[in-house]
DNA sequence: GGGGTCATGTAATAGGTTACATGATTCT
DNA sequence: AGAATCATGTAACCTATTACATGACCCC
C-alpha cells in the first residue's frame, strides 16, 4: 500500500464512519484533489485494499430507500496506527522523485537554444499564473479567517513556484548572456548532431 | 505513451542504434535514472510500446557468439519528431504534479504539532544531507570541466530543495513562536478530535 | 412521462514492477 | 569443476484508469 490516496481515506475515516463515495466528494470539496491524485475507480480499489490490510471495515450497508446500496466503512486500531505512522514518515523522510521538469531537463541538449529560451519564457508565464492563482486563493482563504494551517501545503506549492520561477529566469539569462552565455556552444554542439546521422 | 522512460529511449536513439540492454546501462552510468524513474521491465515494456507506435523499429538482432540474442532498434523520423514535440511541451508548459511532501502537509493536522516540530527537524537535516551530496557532486563536474548545462537538472533540484529548507524553517518558527505560534491552538484542536471517538 | 443527469459501483483494459529463467563468464 | 555473478530477456502479477451499468430523482 503506498497508494497515498489510501492516506486520505485512512485520515478521513478519523472523523467518521463513511461510505467511499462520500470520502470522494469531500476529497474534491475540500481541495485535497489538488494534492492527492483522485479518481473514482482508484478510490474503490483503494478502499479493498484497506480492507483486505485489516486497516479499515465495513460497518454497514445502508440504503435510505434512495439510490444503491451504500457500504459504511470505519477505521480500525491498527489502521489510525499505521496512518500515523505513515504520515509521520512522509514529513520526517524526503523522498527521491521524479518531476517532469527534472526529467525534461536532463534531456534538454537536444533541443536548439534558442528555441529552449522561447520555451522558458512561456513556461514563465504559466508559472506565474499558477503562482497568482495559488496566491489569491490562499489569501482569499486567510481573509474568511481559516487558520493558515490549512493551507500550509499551498504555501508550501507557492515556495516552490517561486524558486522555480527564478531559477527559470537564471537560466534563461545564462543561455543568452551576451558575454558568457552558452547559447553558440551549445547551437554549435546542436549542428554537429543534426548532421551527423547522415 | 506518457512515461517518460520512452522519452529518454527516444534521446539516446539519436545518437546511434542501441539494444535495450544498453540503454539501460547508459541511463545508469550517466546518472539519467536520478532523473527519469528505470527499471529494466518498464524498460522493455516501453520499448515495445514504442515499436507499436512506430516511433522506433528493430534494425537487427545480433548475436556475437555470446550472450543471449539481443535486438537493435533505432529511431524513426516519427520517433524523432514526437521526442522533439514532447520535450518541447515538457519545457513549456507546467503540469500539476502530487509531491509526496505536499499530501502530507495537506493532512497533517492528524499529527500532534510538538511531534510535527520534531519531525520537520528530522527532515531539515535530511534535505541538508541530499543538498551537500548534490552541490559536491555538481561542483566536481565542474571542476572536471564539464559544461553546466549537463547538470543543469541538478542545479534545478539545489533550487528546489533549498526552497523547501527556507519553508521548513518558517513552518517550524510559525508552529513554535512563543507570540503567535500556532502549537497551543492545535494542540487543543487535537485534543478535541482524539477525545470524541470514544 | 420521457430525457437528462446524479449517485453509486463494477468490470475490462492498460500500465508497471517483481520475480524468474537461462546460458556465459569469471573466480577460487 | 562448482559457485557466484553477469548479461539479457520473458512472464506473472499487481496497480491504476477508463468505460460501462443501473436505478433514482428532477425538469419541463
Amino acid at each position: 500500500m503506498r497508494n497515498l490516496l489510501g492516506l486520505a481515506v485512512l485520515s478521513y475515516l478519523t472523523e467518521r464512519p463513511m461510505h467511499p463515495y462520500e470520502i470522494g466528494e469531500l476529497l474534491v470539496a475540500r481541495d485535497h484533489a489538488r494534492s492527492i491524485k483522485y479518481n473514482r475507480g482508484s478510490l474503490y480499489m483503494v478502499v479493498n485494499q484497506l480492507v483486505k490490510a485489516g486497516l479499515i471495515e465495513a460497518t454497514a450497508t445502508i440504503r435510505d430507500t434512495q439510490r444503491p446500496e451504500r457500504t459504511v466503512y470505519a477505521l480500525t486500531d491498527a489502521g489510525r496506527g499505521e496512518m500515523l505512522d505513515w504520515l509521520r514518515e512522509l514529513i520526517g523522510q524526503p523522498v527521491h522523485e521524479y518531476p517532469q521538469f527534472v526529467a525534461a531537463l536532463s534531456l534538454i541538449g537536444a533541443l536548439h537554444p534558442d528555441e529552449v529560451v522561447a520555451l522558458l519564457r512561456q513556461r514563465q508565464t504559466g508559472l506565474e499564473q499558477q503562482r497568482v492563482g495559488i496566491s489569491q486563493s490562499v489569501e482569499a482563504c486567510l481573509a474568511r479567517g481559516m487558520h493558515p494551517l490549512f493551507q500550509v501545503e499551498e504555501t508550501y506549492r507557492l515556495a516552490v513556484l517561486e524558486a522555480e520561477l527564478a531559477f527559470v529566469a537564471r537560466f534563461i539569462t545564462d543561455i543568452t548572456d551576451p558575454e558568457t552565455g552558452w547559447g553558440p556552444g551549445w547551437a554549435a554542439h546542436h549542428a554537429d548532431r543534426d548532421e551527423s546521422p547522415h
